[in-house]
DNA sequence: CTGTCTAATGTAAGCGTTTACATTATGAGT
DNA sequence: ACTCATAATGTAAACGCTTACATTAGACAG
């Protein structure tokens, strides 16, 4: 990307006595070029050091091998390394990763998605389904295979490499109610511009509906997912209260944040309250108590959208959805 | 990036009744267009829903904002918060970030960095120095601009946007010692292919060697960074023993592996056993007791990385180095 | 009204690949 | 030795933008 009279594929071609369609099927390992006429070609490349100008190839190739993923943030364990694993997977295929992070916000998401499709993402990955359609049509209308992860849904409407948060969410509640709880709170993520902490808030509520538990409004609190946050909520009169018995949180960071309020407190947890986080990131195993929680498969969330994008783009048009399992972790916070 | 008839400049510049030049610069921001004919080319993309392409675009500028950066992993929230950082700084000057990351593997890593540049990175982020001489020679030699993050040395070889590595060990050994330890132990991370974990290493031992303490070669274990592994180094006999009143970490996963193991094995910490880490990543404010470690300035560095980048993409090509300082952070797990 | 200078726009030459199609070499079968 | 299928290679037309340079328009001084 630089000046200087750079080696071309033409200067290759001269070199090794062929013609530049031959030096292009060497480098593009392709098929049908004999053995001898490759290795000419090889030791042509490395005595004039070539490489490929990454935009001619672009430009005549049209495609660019950049999938571009767009996270909530790296902050939090659950999408780094769930990243970490969509791009192990990419890399072997020989993709490369482009990445950009949207702070939990709509808008400022939707800019990344135009701006890495213009930077020439050749497919996306996207975190969760809630968006504005226009960016739906403006994917379709220029044929970027995309896969929205961390949440699934029935229908042919998009690929979803996933899992129903508000199930996974009514699972951890079961777990709250079978012991026994009555006197529950929640706190959820913000849920204004994120479907996942909706479902799972959602989830949590029917399912102390379904079994006749009462639930009031100021019961539920939202807070963004960070630990301070989270123990502001703790500190909440309806929260930090000798009649609560166990908190919901949509999260393990609100989790461990109302953990570790709680504790400064002086609650010992999980006798006097019990808390269950959801994601079980490593965390969950540190804080003491450990966490109970929903285990999340971040991971395999992360190298099934790569797989299923590398599909893709090698022309199977199928988009088959796929439904991952979470499922609850009891550790010690949850009596 | 797919086939269909698309849309190009020409056809913008027809309906605006402009030539491609202008179109161009219209869009490019560029100066010295009429306001009017702006306005034109603008309604003219808008109505035919035109978007520039980008590898044609990428091989007639020579350019493509696409910024490279390989790190060791990013399920340490150490690397994932400092590139979480250093993609927000890029993000708004219009780059855009590539990841790959090399597993702490040298040979990995070298492989990324010829992958990452052949896929148009046009500089890149490095994580420490180390690495063959061949890979310095070839970014030279295509003109990449680099920064190497994590590490600082003085000097004009490269750029360096670190810390001293050593010199923070040697801080951090220095707070154990003025607590008057005398039987220390030291759990470094795998020094073979790692120029920090050398270093943090080396400053441990220098600092022990100039207060008289000495330590014998079977009171420093290596271990990868992996609270098990860790845990299993405090499990060695050295160490797992009531002579032993401190260990020294080579970064916060360790020392709070090594934290955890030892509370299961029943030690009082710090009464018993003192740990330190390095780092200073939010566990070591989650794990009990926390943790005292060194922090490390990931997001300075991941900010000022980007901030350097660009002024060397915008033709500055000082290449001011810049030295930052970590600091201790005394918790509970030394005393 | 002319000459001069600057701002705005146009012209067209690259940029360096890939790949459809055309051509030539190779070798098996007769 | 001669076909003929197939493998290997060559030819050259895209691909769609940016930008150096050329040209024209417009403003203003004299």
């Amino acid at each position: 990307m630089k000046n200087k009279k750079s080696i071309t594929i033409l200067d290759v071609a001269r070199l090794a006595k062929v013609s530049t369609a031959t030096v292009s099927r060497c480098l593009n390992n392709s098929e049908n070029v004999k053995i001898v006429t490759k290795q000419r070609v090889i030791s042509a490349v490395e005595t004039l050091g070539y490489y490929p100008n990454f935009g001619a190839k672009v430009l005549a190739a049209k495609k660019t091998n950049l999938i571009g993923a767009i996270i909530p943030t790296m902050e939090n364990a659950i999408f780094a390394a769930g990243i970490q694993a969509f791009q192990e997977v990419l890399s072997v295929a020989g993709y490369t990763l482009l990445v950009s992070s949207s702070s939990y916000q709509r808008d400022l998401e939707e800019e990344q998605i135009y701006a890495l499709v213009s930077r020439g993402a050749d497919a996306l990955l996207l975190i969760g389904e809630d968006r504005d359609p226009n960016i739906y049509a403006y994917l379709k209308q220029r044929q970027i295979p995309y896969v929205i992860a961390w949440n699934y849904r029935n229908g042919l409407q998009h690929t979803f490499i996933g899992f129903d948060n508000m199930r996974a969410a009514q699972m951890a509640t079961e777990e709250v109610i079978k012991r026994h709880h009555k006197n529950i709170c929640i706190i959820a993520g913000n849920t204004a511009e994120n479907d996942r902490a909706r479902d799972r808030k959602i989830g949590f509520i029917k399912s102390l509906e379904n079994h006749k538990i009462a639930i009031s409004a100021n019961q539920i609190i939202e807070a963004s997912y960070v630990f301070e946050e989270a123990g502001d909520a703790f500190d909440t009169p309806i929260c930090n209260n000798p009649e609560t018995t166990a908190i919901l949180c949509g999260n393990d960071v609100l989790a461990v944040g109302a953990l570790l309020r709680a504790r400064k407190r002086g609650f010992n947890i999980p006798k006097q309250i019990s808390i269950v986080g959801f994601d079980d990131i490593e965390i969950s195993n540190i804080v003491s108590p450990k966490l109970s929680t929903v285990h999340v498969p971040h991971r395999q969330m992360g190298r099934h959208s790569a797989q299923s994008i590398i599909n893709m783009l090698n022309g199977s048009p199928e988009m088959k959805s796929l439904e991952l399992k979470p499922y609850f972790v009891q550790r010690e916070s949850l009596s």
